[in-house]
DNA sequence: CACCCGATGTGACCTCGTTCACATATGGCA
DNA sequence: TGCCATATGTGAACGAGGTCACATCGGGTG
């Protein structure tokens, strides 16, 4: 089934194909694999395509693999039992998800949704996990995935129990500047289309909190809100307020 | 050096050796490893003794190794800029910790403290990495591991944000009941000398509102509060707080 | 074009948990 | 055995941030 559908997409798609290459070789696994092992670890994988607010995955659900994001975004989310949302995560386009379940098959631990039109590239478990097996380099490599989420994981615990609201803020606003900000000549736009209310989930707060603070921020002159975006006019300031000497 | 330590050892002291391979057998490393794996696996390891209070490591030391918990208790901790604490962990015999080093080589990320007088087995990263790039088997064990630090962080990460104080102290309760706890006449005892400070480091929240809350359910006959020790009387009335039906 | 829904903006009030201050055990050790 | 550092117990005052209530805005859609 997949190891037909993609050889297919080798001869018949280049410009989809390239793109699954992309993904896999640079941004999730191993530039270093010898091209027959990607070839077939592409053979693994599947595509599928998610509409805006379309559900990937709920908490719960017994996890048969992970995906890799192609185009799009997806937001990793928990709810408590009385509706309120964290977001653990924003997944963006060559950053996998759902790697935890591709080891120990165990259920999702969040939701996964599509933020917007969206992409991914889907590894099966059971076909990925045979090969995993045999394949040390690549075990590595996922291990070095798991860390990084597990710092960045105990970083945001720490973060919950030390800082304040609006230093969580200034962390978040300067970490997004520096993944996704583009330079314009008003400064660093942030333009993920991230509403107050995710963004306060985001950090556990809520959207009102999340809203005083930027106007705050913004009658200062350190930001300009927009709609959909987000534009630091003085990011060093909201660094000193992270170093906690503002 | 480390591996002339090793065999002395198994034909020396029969007692410290067994202790040593069911540490690595049985909760850390594989019991499905051949015997001769196992063998040079120990070959890599060595042990050290710490007192009581004394430091492992600090957060930002070069990580060159993980440890696992031969006898005693290790206590993971952060400190925020002004000095406030929180336990993010703590690690008993059979358990292992500092893996993230052992995978990445980054700097640790909290400081470990022995609770009391300690032994630990520590696995080198330069004899250790080699060794498990030919053998994906311990791999795939090593991921397994990092997904049940994993799952165990995000959930924490979520308790902090949706759970109260009592709640969260519920929870404690329970787990370090469900993992450590003695059935006795009177109830489930938790005697491991947790102090109400580090009881409220694990939470995030102050000693006070710890010993509020504790002395709130000894009132109502839940639990009975000892140095050294907590005695949980109705154990199901805790978990009902945690269910959120009380 | 009118309508409606979701996002944003803002104040009043309230609550949980912190901080501070102090009293009281208590185990370890010289 | 007496002393001291540490753990525990408790109330008062404060404050960050949540909740609620309401106004406004803007964009998409029938």
């Amino acid at each position: 089934m997949t190891c037909t559908l993609l050889p297919e997409g080798i001869r018949g798609d280049k410009g989809r194909t390239r793109e699954m290459s992309t993904v896999l070789a640079e941004h999730f696994l191993l530039k270093h694999l010898p091209p027959e092992d990607l070839r077939r670890l592409e053979g693994f994988a599947r595509r599928k395509g998610f509409k805006a607010k379309e559900p990937v995955f709920m908490k719960g659900d017994p996890a048969t693999g992970m995906m890799a994001v192609l185009k799009g975004r997806i937001r990793i989310t928990s709810y408590s039992s009385d509706g309120r949302e964290v977001v653990l995560n924003v997944i963006n386009p060559g950053e996998v998800f759902g790697e935890i379940a591709l080891i120990d098959g165990g259920e999702r631990t969040a939701d996964a949704v599509a933020m917007e039109d969206t992409e991914l590239l889907i590894l099966e478990r059971r076909d990925f996990l045979p090969y995993l097996e045999r394949n040390p380099e690549l075990c590595i490599k996922l291990l070095t995935i798991m860390c990084q989420r597990l710092r960045k994981t105990s970083e945001q615990l720490e973060d919950f129990s030390f800082l304040d609201l609006r230093t969580r803020l200034a962390k978040r606003l300067v970490d997004l500047a520096d993944r996704h900000g583009e330079t314009t000549p008003e400064g660093v736009r942030i333009a993920l289309n991230l509403s107050q209310r995710v963004l306060g989930a985001m950090m556990g707060t809520s959207r009102e909190a999340v809203n005083k603070q930027l106007r705050a921020w913004e009658e200062e002159g350190i930001l300009t809100i927009r709609r959909g975006s987000i534009t630091l006019r003085d990011p060093e300031k909201l660094e000193m307020i992270v170093e906690a000497l503002a």
